[in-house]
DNA sequence: ATAAATTTTTAGATTAGTCTAAAAATTTAT
DNA sequence: ATAAATTTTTAGACTAATCTAAAAATTTAT
């Protein structure tokens, strides 16, 4: 079974939809995602369910079947490998892969992406600290992984991922050094609009709460 | 300006045969290439005239357009890189890397392929010794190139191409040990069917008239 | 120079994916 | 519970790429 690069995109927005909403996943939401119309939802969507890649009943949402789960699992799978191997090997910053990996990740071969899984050590997390699928599906767990703005003043931790990953947001935590791996300690949080002051690299910054709910950090128990 | 892959292979068709037969293409021949029918082939090429990608008029055969050549270049660019990569880091063999290449030459970044590039050192011939163009599309040049069928008794060569790629031929290849950059000395030919007793890493083979007539090397200058 | 064979083009259909506009179903508000 | 608003589906049309069958042009053979 060969897919398009169309279909694989679908099952891919409807994976993601149904992680976040843990419900079946409404055509508007997946024509929102993928800027296409819900009309043109409906009708893939149908193709799917007759391809047995999610199941679909009229009016009440979409959710994917085992067969699709696997599929979409795969494509995630090639995504995070393939901008490992952008940053990594390419010398590429965070923010510029997430394009290119689109179309990188519809290359047929798993033989390919086992190949530069190894070729890479078998990463585990992509540039954004998302979680590599291994071949079986399975997504690694990171321990204790909090958002910022859900731990004390004066509590540690390390960064290790981003809940959004827009090259906006990626740009800016780039020039606040607020990448992958740094340490941060929250100094204080301000009362008037909830932005906290962060000491990071010895210097203290000030984050907005916006920026606290989107950033992903281990807590260190000191 | 973005090109579909549709559109890129049949520049690509039609370079690759411009270039072995030094005039227009003909119709059936880019059916015969693509594994399409004429019909199809007349209805692609009107487009690409349209784009003012080939330069056609009925009846009378297909050319490319500067336009035309610069982008087959560019795709011809990219597989080869592709194929480098694919032999020097992830260690394919060479008759393993063509069809996943034939995919990977359709990714659009440019600067995607310029780090590629980098990233292997520059590649000027790709696994199967045929040359990558730069960026402004020039080609390296094999000096002293020629047919194996083509040097005469006792003298020596380097073997430095194959004219045909196809997988059987590379893998025969690969079993006599015929791979790129070994040396060769040819011993004697048998006048019955002019096949040719080759010393190569110190052993005696024979090979047939078409392996020689395939076979690219640089002769030695004793 | 005509006829036969071959090549190329045209005409009309098909499939994947998309769109707009309108109809139908569902949800929300009164 | 009815009406209003929203969501979803259907109907019909469009583009890209392909195909088959038939017509037209060109080339080759007699
Ligand atoms: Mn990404
Ligand atoms: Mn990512
Ligand atoms: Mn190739
Ligand atoms: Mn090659």
């Amino acid at each position: 079974m060969n897919y398009t690069k169309t279909e694989e995109n679908y099952l891919k927005a409807i994976f993601s939809l149904y992680n976040k909403e843990n419900k079946e996943v409404s055509t508007n939401m997946i024509a929102e995602k993928l800027k296409t119309k819900p009309s043109s939802v409906t009708d893939m969507v149908k193709k799917l369910a007759n391809k047995n890649l999610v199941k679909y009943e009229k009016y009440k949402g979409v959710t994917l079947t085992k067969k699709g789960n696997n599929i979409a699992i795969n494509i995630i799978r090639n995504h995070r490998i393939w901008e490992v191997f952008l940053v990594e090997k390419l010398g590429y910053k965070w923010d510029e892969v997430h394009e290119i990996a689109e179309q990188l990740e519809h290359i047929k071969s798993d033989e390919l992406i086992d190949r530069m899984a190894e070729f890479l050590d078998n990463p585990k997390f992509d540039p954004h600290g998302d979680p590599i699928p291994d071949k079986t599906g399975k997504f690694a767990e990171r321990k204790k992984a909090v958002l910022l703005s859900e731990i004390g003043i004066k509590e540690k931790g390390i960064i290790v991922g981003v809940k959004n990953t827009s090259n906006d947001f990626l740009q800016y935590l780039e020039e606040k050094s607020l990448t992958l791996g740094k340490q941060i300690e929250v100094i204080k949080e301000f009362d008037f609009d909830k932005s906290r002051n962060l000491s990071i690299e010895n210097k203290l910054i000030t984050i907005s709460k916006e920026v606290c709910n989107n950033l992903i950090v281990e807590k260190i128990i000191a």
